[in-house]
RNA sequence: GCCGGAGUGGCGGAACUGGUAGACGCACGGGACUCAAAAUCCCGCGGGGGCGACUCCGUGUGAGUUCGAUUCUCACCUCCGGCACCA
């Protein structure tokens, strides 16, 4: 494995370059030898000296916005960003080449709690912590040479970045598009600290171990259900989204229609309001389930004998932790509260419960139960023993009310439903609530699972949230000439995890912008896909100071033609950001409701796990040559191949990758592994093959390089060819046009880079040594290696930077013109036509291409293996495909 | 449970709109070069049968549509992903 022993790998670009320089002058021949380590440094600083990512917006220019999502600057990049960012400087670099004006930004999504749990770890500061690890990532991205523009860079944890997400929310809470409301969080009381939902184990505190509970906090929310509707509409307005991901989104959305009833509560003022996608089953419902925290619970139990009962259970249920709520095993309870809501359709008295399956969140909080038609509302009943009564009959069945034992959700006709006996359940669902209507007990309704966006988060390292509570005029805006709200950055973490923001009076204490008297700051910050949401936006400008963004840049620049990143934020990050950008619509700052017209998931890095019966995983060091464990000896298991992770102990660190085989070989393998949207698994020997391959493009150019260094590439016509001249430039105009389908349509890389291999291969069979030494000669195999160079330049651009400066040409190979494939080069004149009998291949035979269907017949029923299978068999059909096949039917 | 996606050689993967299944690469086997090894180059490589020309089978399973199906339809199996008491 190890390939570079003279090399020292970690050397800074400049240091490598001066390295090489003196190896150079001792000996020629290093020069003839693929050496990354030489190379790649030297052109990634040529690069970065000519400026050659820096991109200007140039009015009337087509542009092109590539954009991979920002990592979260954990502190090392890791295989699955490699390959992400990979394909996404494939990408730029193509359609830079294919005469575009490319936007290609790279920034960080710089706020959020892993900088905190570190920062607490540590002993260190958030701030620092993250700074830190925004300079270690920059420096591996930049090995790896990918076509940023650095100028653009940002990172949202600074006060430049998020006072303009500040000032929007002020915008949005001015426009009533930010509300304030009470919402229940994780609470630890030992640490006295919101827990993130993966901070909570088992309904654990995982810091102190001590139970955590639901506590009621008032929060910021933004009403993204005001677009829930138009956010689904355009789901089917995204052609260049996969389905997968709208699919995903639609049901997040979650749109149901439906409508609410009111019930009025027995022997009391009070009114239970429902929402049903089911109103035709009005005459079933027989009882009321209302949430735990359902304002009406305590106030109708209040003075029942029910009223302690009830209060435990609510109790016991806020003391649950949220999602375990959601949990398969978790059983259907409720209380009696002691009280009788009315049905409007037929006056039966219905007992109402408190229920741990009834969520606040979800339409009004209150459940119309109707056993006989929705499975969980029969475990309920059957459960506490409640009243079944069948409104919808399928046809040609009977349902009987006491013996059923699963809920039908079918259709069917109505019956035990007065008026509406004998109608199909589907017309009844308006009529009944038409009905109602009228006497102002129901209306038709819409209800999306979706939720509005919380947006407070009870931690320090985020946006601060500028808002104000004053004593005396209550909740105000800090005025915006005062933004942004600074995160003071030397603040102390405190122990636990709290948020130090609450104890820091210098940022608490401020005076009320309104009366001007002492008041308190918010001590929340924002949700961190807040910031996520308007970055590429951010990038047309990055430095403006007079708003989000300069509206003459993003009307350029957005939207973004092509978004890259993983399907992990298929929903929350994708959905937030088109929210924001209708939100940035409504204000008039942007022109366009949809920031992404494209979007590709990419698939996960896998690789194969290996497992110690007593030790667990084992990384490939810890097993020895006959595949035992180093430790006891057992033999490791072989395991399955799984999404590259530390616990797993299968990643393989981007660094060591670059030592050794250097940044090309690294992007030839990611990209040639499997295509984009699909999990790419890892192979070291899959490498070793992608390093070979680069081998011999660099062997190929240095063989040849002594004749054609000086020649034109053929233009000539494809007529003044003899073979095998003529074949090499069918190929290589063949070889353009895949790669560029490739590319262009699907971003198959992997088939792209096999046309090339193939294309390598046929030059393979011509030797520089031994082919005549002809100037034809030599203009052929020019073009044709030429384009090997410049195809291959937007995957692997150091190798081919080299190489295309070899073949002696002065500019980068990123300012060539993506080529060109010569219609009239692809034209051939022999095609191989197969012959099926019966629809099973039988034969073969060569014919010129465009020669006549009968004339196809003739041939195929003239070869002698095709006769015998036919025989003395009648033929009863022949089918031609001009130029491909003939089917014989017999 | 509901909704998606995927099952092709020893392996990763090709096959564009139904028309030569297995491109390209990896692994493996054989050979050349070498004192030897590495590197490199050449040849072979889905399975069964046959000395052989050949032949039969083969894209998760079973049906169907078709002259012809990896590709379209239905059912089933397996795996992966998303949602999961949403009334």
């Amino acid at each position: 494995m190890v390939l570079f022993g003279f090399f020292e790998g970690s050397g800074s670009p400049p240091q490598r370059h001066a390295a090489a320089a003196h190896r150079r002058r001792e000996s020629l021949t290093m020069e003839e030898r693929y050496s990354p380590q030489d190379i790649e440094g030297r052109w990634q600083q040529h690069w970065q000296d000519q400026g050659l990512f820096r991109v200007e917006a140039v009015p009337g220019r087509p542009k092109y916005y590539l954009l991979e999502m920002f990592p979260y600057p954990s502190g090392k990049i890791h295989m699955g960003h490699v390959r992400n960012y990979t394909i996404g400087d494939v990408v730029a670099r193509y359609k830079r080449m294919a005469g575009f004006n490319v936007l290609h930004p790279m920034g960080w999504d710089a706020f959020g709690m892993p900088a905190e749990n570190a920062a607490i770890a540590n002993n260190t500061h958030p701030a620092r912590w993250t700074y830190e690890n925004i300079a270690a990532m920059r420096a591996q991205l930049q090995r790896l040479g990918f076509s940023y523009d650095w100028e653009r860079e940002l990172a949202t944890c600074r006060p430049e970045y998020y006072r303009w997400e500040q000032w929007l929310f002020i915008q949005m809470y001015k426009q009533g598009m930010a509300y304030r409301k009470e919402s229940y969080v994780n609470w630890c009381e030992t640490c006295t600290t919101v827990l993130a939902n993966e901070q909570v184990e088992a309904g654990m505190c995982w810091r102190c171990g001590r139970p955590v509970r639901q506590k009621k906090l008032a929060q910021w929310f933004l009403r993204i259900t005001d677009e829930a509707e138009d956010l689904l509409l355009h789901c089917d307005r995204l052609p260049g989204w996969p389905e997968k991901v709208l699919t995903m989104q639609k049901n997040w959305i979650g749109r149901s229609e439906g409508a609410e009833i009111q019930f009025a509560v027995a022997d009391a003022e009070a009114t239970i309001t429902v929402f049903t996608t089911r109103p035709d089953t009005l005459f079933g419902a027989t009882f009321m389930c209302l949430a735990p925290e359902h304002p009406l619970v305590a106030e109708l139990s209040a003075g029942t004998d029910q009223a302690d009962a009830v209060a435990a259970f609510v109790e016991r249920i806020a003391l649950q932790e949220r999602s375990a709520r959601a949990l398969e095993t978790y059983e259907k309870e409720g209380v009696f509260l002691g009280r009788y809501c009315i049905n409007p359709a037929n006056g039966r008295r219905m007992p109402i419960f408190t229920a741990n399956f009834a969520l606040m969140e979800y339409g009004t909080g209150a459940v119309m139960s109707v056993p006989a038609h929705d499975q969980r509302d029969l475990d309920f009943a059957r459960k506490y023993d409640l009243p079944v009564v069948v409104v919808v009959q399928p046809e040609g069945e009977a349902l009987e009310a006491d013996a059923l034992g699963e809920a039908y959700t079918g259709p069917g006709k109505m019956v035990n439903s007065g008026a509406y006996d004998g109608m199909d359940n589907e017309a009844v669902k308006q009529a009944i609530v038409a009905d109602l209507a009228r006497k102002g007990q129901a209306r038709p309704t819409v209800s999306y699972r979706l939720r509005d966006w919380g947006i407070s988060r009870q931690r320090y390292w985020g946006a601060p949230i500028p808002m104000i509570h004053c004593p005396h005029c209550g909740i105000v805006p800090v005025p915006e000439d005062q933004l942004p709200v600074v995160l003071p950055e030397d603040a102390d973490l405190l122990e636990g995890g709290r948020s130090p923001l609450g104890a820091l009076e210098r940022f608490v204490n401020t005076q009320c912008p309104v009366c001007g008297k002492q008041a308190r700051r918010d001590t929340d910050t924002m949700d961190t896909f807040v910031e996520s949401s308007w970055y590429f936006e951010r990038y047309c400008s990055p430095r403006y100071e007079q708003g989000m963004f300069d509206p003459a840049a993003v009307a350029y620049w957005m939207p973004v033609d092509q978004y890259i990143g993983g399907v992990e934020h298929a929903i929350l990050h994708l959905l937030y950001s088109r929210y924001f950008t209708r939100v940035l619509k409504r204000f008039g700052l942007v022109g366009y409701k949809e920031p992404f017209t494209r979007l590709l998931t990419q698939g996960m890095v896998c690789k194969e796990t290996h497992r110690c019966p007593a030790h667990g995983f084992l990384f490939p060091e810890e097993i020895d040559e006959a595949g035992c464990c180093r430790r006891c000896g057992h033999p490791a298991e072989v395991g399955r191949v799984e999404k590259m992770s530390k616990s797993k102990k299968n990643v393989v660190d981007p660094n060591l990758l670059l030592d050794q085989y250097g940044a090309d070989t690294t992007r030839l393998f990611c990209l040639f592994a499997a295509p984009p949207e699909r999990d790419l698994e890892w192979s070291d020997q899959g490498v070793e093959g992608a390093y070979r391959f680069l081998n011999r493009v660099w062997r190929l150019v240095y063989a040849w390089q002594g004749r054609i260094r000086h020649a034109a590439a053929y233009d000539g016509p494809l007529a003044d060819l003899d073979e095998p001249l003529r074949a090499l430039f069918q190929k290589t105009h063949q070889t353009i046009q895949r790669v560029t389908h490739d590319i262009e349509n699907r971003f198959h890389f992997n088939t792209a880079i096999s046309a090339v291999m193939e294309l390598v291969n046929q030059l393979g069979s011509l030797s520089a040594e031994n082919e005549a030494a002809d100037s034809q000669t030599d203009a052929v195999v020019r073009a044709a290696v030429e384009t090997v160079v410049v195809l291959l330049s937007p995957m692997v651009p150091h190798i081919c930077e080299e190489l295309w400066r070899t073949l002696g040409q002065t500019h980068s190979v990123l300012e060539a013109r993506w080529p060109q494939w010569r219609a009239d080069a692809l034209v051939v004149d022999t095609v191989t036509v197969v012959v099926q009998v019966n629809g099973k291949l039988r034969g073969r035979f060569e014919a010129p291409a465009g020669t006549a269907e009968e004339e196809l017949k003739r041939m195929a029923l003239a070869d002698a293996k095709v006769a015998s299978f036919v025989g003395d068999k009648p033929v009863r059909k022949m089918i031609v495909v001009p130029d491909k096949l003939v089917n014989i039917v017999v």
